[in-house]
DNA sequence: GGTTTTTTTGTTGTATACAGTGTAGACACT
DNA sequence: AGTGTCTACACTGTATACAACAAAAAAACC
């Protein structure tokens, strides 16, 4: 480590963010599962920084809802309710709907393009098996689409709430059947590209409510922590 | 203060808290300017806690876009532009209004209650010339309005929107001229009351709409480059 | 006199040390 | 055996010290 201190703290900025995308990845991607807990101490060891940097991440993904902060016993990965769930696609609904709208008016062939890319290596993902890779994926994909309608404030929101979708869906989806069907972007790039503002909003509400439908609530069967749940259900 | 060291970690946690409304409230009401630096140092020394526990705040403040944060250079009040501006009402417009259907199907007469209570204080605030006291009730009124509906996510969103509001407000607004009318919170009410969703959502949108159509979207005078153009006038 | 360089100062970024709290294991008692 | 209590450990919360960097001020140079 003697070297190690004429890093500027410039670059330290960046590995910041460096951490923050790779504890962002790995619960999102659900290698990190709801409830694990995320000791400072170790995480600070695994990437070689203070726990001063890894709290700092830990605050920023707490305020993202993507890991809970309870007061005395530290970080663990949210484990999020079925309430949640609803909540996090009905607001899905409301602003993902609403944004086709105005993504099908402002929409240029570059994005098209990049679209068809991305919704590409998507069905790529999901055909090779990889499936954390697909959810973010697909995550990714639904952001790039709000970002298209030109307000910044909806997108960051559509952002938050994909984050929490990857979670939701790590934790109440089937294995075989993942959230996004393979040809439901494309046929939506195609709505899009028609200029079909209204068909594109049609669509994406059809396509939420079929992730939704697609989840199964039922509790997880936590052999060990069902006392747990049965007890702390108020 | 020598006893002070028996203060337990439990006692700090509502500090923070306590603190953080303090800065947040100071923001919001404009006491504290767009632009005007937060140093560390003197918030510190002000609320009587060491750096660690302000910058958690400001980092905090930061990811609700109160303040902005330079990465060399500190935190300072947000300074929203005016295309922030015209993004965080679209955004209102779209959820509140939306809102504003669920929550006249779900509004108890405890709830009628308590806005009307709100509402009044408001009024009272507006009479008495308290304009940020009065710009903060406003916030709070729209906030409890979208708990309502009783999506927890959505009202988070419009929790940020309204801070992020008053900022506009606070910047953007004229003096005399704020920007919730008096009555139109009560008239709000009455169309919950009598249970007519469709009523209350277009007449959010209208209030939504005159609260942006009252500001003036000139771009701030400032202060540094102004000199710069003042004596380059050759 | 104006411009560039150097020094100084002020402020944040990071790490570490210490204090206080939650948790679990051991031991004693019923 | 089962339960209560005590003690040791693990972990987080907070403060402080030090280092790095940016801006401003002063000095030197042209």
């Amino acid at each position: 480590m003697s070297e190690a201190k004429t890093r500027t703290t410039r670059e330290g900025d960046v590995r910041h963010e460096v951490i923050y995308r790779a504890v962002s990845d790995a619960i999102i991607e659900h290698r990190l599962k709801p409830g694990a807990r995320l000791r400072e101490d170790a995480l600070a060891e695994v990437f070689g920084v203070s726990r001063t940097g890894i709290r700092k991440i830990l605050q920023r993904l707490a305020l993202e809802q993507l890991v809970t902060l309870t007061p005395r016993r530290g970080a663990s990965v949210t484990r999020p309710s079925a309430e949640e769930a609803r909540d996090v696609f009905a607001a899905r609904q409301l602003i993902e709907c609403s944004l086709m709208v105005d993504a099908a008016k402002r929409i240029t062939s570059e994005d098209i393009e990049a679209l068809r890319k991305m919704a590409q290596e998507e069905r790529q993902a999901l055909k090779s098996g990889d499936q954390s890779l697909a959810i973010r994926l697909s995550a990714a994909f639904h952001l790039r689409l709000a970002q298209l309608a030109g307000n910044a404030t909806l997108a960051e929101f559509v952002e938050r709430l994909c984050s929490r979708s990857s979670l939701i869906l790590a934790v109440y989806g089937h294995r075989g059947h993942l959230g996004c069907e393979s040809h439901d972007h494309d046929d939506l790039i195609g709505y899009l590209e028609a200029g079909n503002g209204e068909r594109a909003k049609a669509f994406m509400s059809r396509h939420l409510k079929a992730i939704e439908a697609s989840l199964s609530m039922v509790e997880e069967d936590n052999a060990i922590p069902d006392l747990q749940q049965i007890f702390a259900s108020d």
